[in-house]
DNA sequence: TGAATGAGCGTATGGCGTACGCATCTGTTT
DNA sequence: AAACAGATGCGTACGCCATACGCTCATTCA
């Protein structure tokens, strides 16, 4: 039936090796000549299963999270608090991911078993289908951005956590930005980012589930 | 007092001619070459004023977004609304910004501004400073996200809205993603996204607004 | 009038993504 | 068994990139 060669390796392969590469050196480390050396191949070999590089970006991304986890019983809200926190355990755990510029929607087979686990958690709602999609875009979104705000992939304010309150406080002029002024003289800024999961990250949740509970307790 | 050559550019230049070529041209055609040769000098020259091209992407970062809108008087949570929605509406203005990876916390005028705009239009409320900075950071960590998944900067899904949900529909098995399976039948990934602030913008953005009233409500 | 200082820039280097074409292997057809 | 067709592995080559280094020139101070 199928004619020529047998392949040798295949895009999973090839994913595989640049994801290796990139959580132990970085992503900036994956070069096409770098993952072919790592797998045997010449440089060239891999563009027969591997459009650009930009593809191998996009598969290595949706492949770079685990699998989600096992969602407790109870009310929707615990369950979704533990896909999130879940969440942003996988990406911290690569953080080259954030480093990859994605655009457009998720398609690739492990952002959709996230995509579905979350919905799952979702199932005993009177929520909407549109809605229910609308919940985890926000909550998953919400995850991504406290990941890139929290940490620091190469460099930067982890070694002195309250450096950055010292440095708005020479940067901001009280004239121009009052309000800013005030809460970074209320120290707000001074706080320690753990690298476990944070006060931050649970506030936030909270505010957005509390959202989520109010619209649900309108619908009922 | 100031000995040597007299500079005859300086970082804002190079920052304004880099941000005029990624809008014309987008991001990728952002070099050093580039830039240098659209301002009449050598290429060289630009290091004496920028580091690196990273750190010149950072000072695009910043400078990529215009002034934070003059909030109206009001309640909190209408002004915290035309904040977002200005915020969605600048990304929206300039693609490339969600394309330069950015690590770490924002330390950059432009960004700062916004970030007193919106802790001034939170002023009325009784939240403790804290709080403040992580219902800003939240938000507009929410705007940044929608933003990602609703602009499609290339290539894509733009010129067939519902072929996302035809995609999705030919990808997954109703088997072991019986959640996802239900909402893609229900037709929640068919409608189109619009170009103008869409409905999903809102519905999120409404959440979170909700959870934040909530807090407030059990503050008070 | 030198000396010191800093700006503009020419040259060179090493790495990158990838277009192209050839050689090699394998299943099909004669 | 022999010829064929199609897919794979890969060597070469090209153009672009960021940037280290050092020279030259303009400017100001002693």
């Amino acid at each position: 039936m199928k004619r020529g060669r047998k392949p040798t390796i295949d895009a999973a392969d090839i994913t595989r090796a640049a994801i290796a590469i990139a959580d132990a050196e970085g992503l900036a480390a994956v070069s096409m000549a770098r993952v072919a050396q790592e797998m045997g191949n010449a440089t060239m070999a891999l563009y027969r299963h591997v459009k650009s590089k930009d593809e191998l970006l996009a598969l290595m991304w949706d492949a770079a999270m685990e699998d989600p986890p096992p969602l407790p019983d109870g009310e929707w809200r615990d369950r979704l608090g533990v896909w999130a926190r879940a969440l942003l355990r996988a990406i911290r755990r690569r953080p080259w991911f954030l480093r990859i510029p994605i655009s457009g929607p998720p398609v690739g087979p492990g952002n959709l078993a996230w995509l579905d686990s979350a919905l799952t958690a979702l199932g005993g709602t009177p929520l909407e289908p549109g809605e229910k999609v609308g919940v985890v875009m926000g909550l998953s979104t919400f995850v991504q951005g406290e990941a890139r705000l929290t940490t620091t992939p190469s460099q930067g304010f982890q070694s002195n956590p309250d450096q950055y309150g010292q440095a708005l406080r020479a940067v901001v002029d009280p004239r121009t930005m009052p309000a800013l002024t005030e809460v970074i003289e209320a120290g707000a800024f001074d706080v320690a980012h753990g690298d476990d999961i944070g006060a931050d990250f649970d506030f936030g949740l909270r505010l957005f589930l509390d959202g989520v509970a109010a619209h649900i307790a309108r619908r009922a």
